[in-house]
DNA sequence: TTGAAAGCGCTACCAA
DNA sequence: TTGGTAGCGCTTTCAA
């Protein structure tokens, strides 16, 4: 009582209403028109609406610090601005690069993107669908590779039909054989390609590293690989094979393996992910190995690390934002409910695989 | 009509409604009850229904494939299960594992996770929290370091203020001077650590690549090193000191900016963050000096990346999710409305800095 | 150009 | 244990 002049405690800053986000109806009130009137003026219609009236609305809005309750928008208007992404994990490059991708097209769209992590879960992933539903968006991309053999598939399609029957579109990354529209890589073609590649280069005894637990991208880029060498007439042991996790973790207990296995000869080691590509590297070199030189590694997605890495990565490139891009494209058209978009890959030698035609190979090692 | 026994067409899946999502009130009439009782069945208090009643309407639900319209639920509840976060890019590994961080905390408090992307930009990231604050979100998690004499900071805690005032909690994450709660990481100590230590280990000639632009934090850890240096009466040249962006890519620029400068027996160079000190380091190696060797290099940030590269990133250690961990409990407790959460940081000596007591580092360059 | 009023889908209170 | 009903904040006819 002895510092201010009156009895009620002054607020700061604009927001004087106090313990409620001003509404509509406050806007409408402090300008002296209609609710309708008001809302009028704050979206499109402004052009049917007095000048003056629409001042003192915008002028009560900016004071009252008025944002519009986008659930209400949502529930009145029937529609929202929302578009969900299902990603198997934010901190992977692979997936953090897709997430840019949508991000930046949704925004360009005026979308704003919720995201969940499943986590190479489909019992999760199913879960999330089935919430994000809720928030009625205009799309659901939904990333991360197909598992083979998970009893959830049936109901993650029922899931989305309805979906998609009741407006919402669906969009797939990299998923297969699921009747949605869907941006697909080209796993099983881009790893023969490489397989081709490195072969050519004179490669000839090799061990693969893979995830288990059925995914599907995993045995797609195995068997593209594999049979690609088969072209050339070239097998690989079944000792040379390892499953381990999908990451970089993993990629580093595969190599660790191989090295207990013994490498035997072995010359050149394929990771179905660069992610994994990357651990094995670390993994190799912590055992006295030196990475290009020792034993050649390659890997799968380009994402961005691998040209920081020593030697650089030996990869197939994947357009990871692009896919992203494609993916709310494709979300936002009206064509068919279930199109299929390829994005190409194409393989880069660097480094990591030795044999390689290029000078400044020599200054590194 | 050849095919099937009846004239209209049926509809695959359970979703038979066909162009509408179900309601409430499909269900509570497909069940026989009252919506009241869907409800009631439908959310927790499932105790006070009858049995009969309870598993047809969860039947109904089922069979007509109900997801509750979360936009609905918010307005009628007058809260929300969501949690806004705004980050300066995804892509950005510094930011990721934050997001994971505060992702996995949304998940395991049953929370949503809209994230939008700001990207550096000020004006920017005041329409988001703009737009984000139109979603009643329970929380609103602001990540990216402020840059300085940016003229929005008034309309930002103008916003956030009214946000606060209407229920809704702010966090902030490594951002000074904003009178919100705040998850802070000592930059400045950690630098001043940083360089202490590399001095100990005999460095004496520097140079720094820092972020333009005011970013507030690139400022602070290039003051705490230097003040660090400056215990060892070690000044750097102006010369030795280069500005870009805030990424990969201006480290690279930086680096390449300091060799056309001459490096003239630069012994250290210190990024303020380690995404630009990986670049460095791959464009140092591009002009056919050693990282490590020639030149060692220190980041700051330790990300996942920094022990992959070679040779392994000294730095300075920050629990990147656990930022993001953090900031969600401080966003869900009721504490202070602006209280300040230190993370430690701590100084990890690795192989970019060859004076090294540590037998491994031999084996590599 | 304006305002009254009818919903949108849901929750929660109250009475039965 | 139930159902009727009054909102929640907004948009959008429909008349005026």
């Amino acid at each position: 009582m002895e510092d201010g002049p009156a009895a009620s405690p002054p607020r700061r800053g604009a927001a004087v209403s106090g313990e409620r986000q001003a509404t509509l109806r406050d806007v409408a009130r402090a300008a002296g028109v209609s609710q309708a009137t008001a809302s009028r003026v704050l979206n499109g219609s402004i052009r049917n609406v007095r000048q003056g009236n629409a001042a003192r609305v915008l002028a009560a809005a900016a004071e009252l610090g008025y944002a519009p309750h986008l659930s209400a928008q949502a529930i009145a208007r029937g529609s929202t601005n929302t578009v969900a992404l299902v990603v198997s994990g934010v901190d992977d490059p692979y997936f953090s690069s897709i997430a840019a991708g949508v991000t930046q097209a949704a925004e360009a769209a005026g979308l704003i993107v919720t995201m969940a992590v499943a986590g190479r879960s489909p019992e999760r992933e199913l879960q999330i669908v089935r919430t994000l539903r809720g928030m009625r968006p205009r799309a659901i991309i939904l990333t991360g590779s197909r598992i083979d053999g998970s009893d959830t598939r049936d109901a993650l399609v029922e899931e989305f039909d309805a979906y998609r029957d009741a407006g919402g579109s669906v969009v797939l990354i990299s998923q297969h054989d699921l009747p949605f529209r869907t941006v697909s890589i080209d796993d099983y073609g881009g790893a023969r390609q490489l397989a081709r590649a490195l072969a050519g280069l004179g490669y000839r005894r090799f061990a693969v590293v893979c995830a288990g637990g059925g995914l599907r991208t995993s045995r797609d880029r195995c068997g593209g690989f594999m049979d690609g060498l088969r072209e050339f007439d070239i097998d690989i042991n079944e000792q040379r094979v390892v499953e381990a996790e999908f990451s970089r973790r993993g990629g580093c207990a595969a190599a660790r393996e191989l090295v207990r296995r013994g490498l035997d000869g072995t010359e050149l080691v394929f990771a179905v992910s660069d992610v994994m590509a990357i651990g094995a590297m670390t993994a190799f070199r912590d055992a006295g190995l030196v990475p290009g030189q020792d034993v050649a590694v390659a890997g799968f997605d380009d994402i961005g690390p691998a040209v920081d890495v020593v030697p650089e990565l030996t990869t197939v490139t994947v357009p990871l934002r692009q896919l992203g891009l494609r993916a709310m494209e494709l979300a936002l058209s009206d064509d068919d409910a279930s199109r299929i978009v390829q994005v190409s890959t194409s393989v880069v030698l660097r480094g990591s695989t030795r044999r390689l035609p290029r000078p400044r190979a020599d200054d590194r090692g």
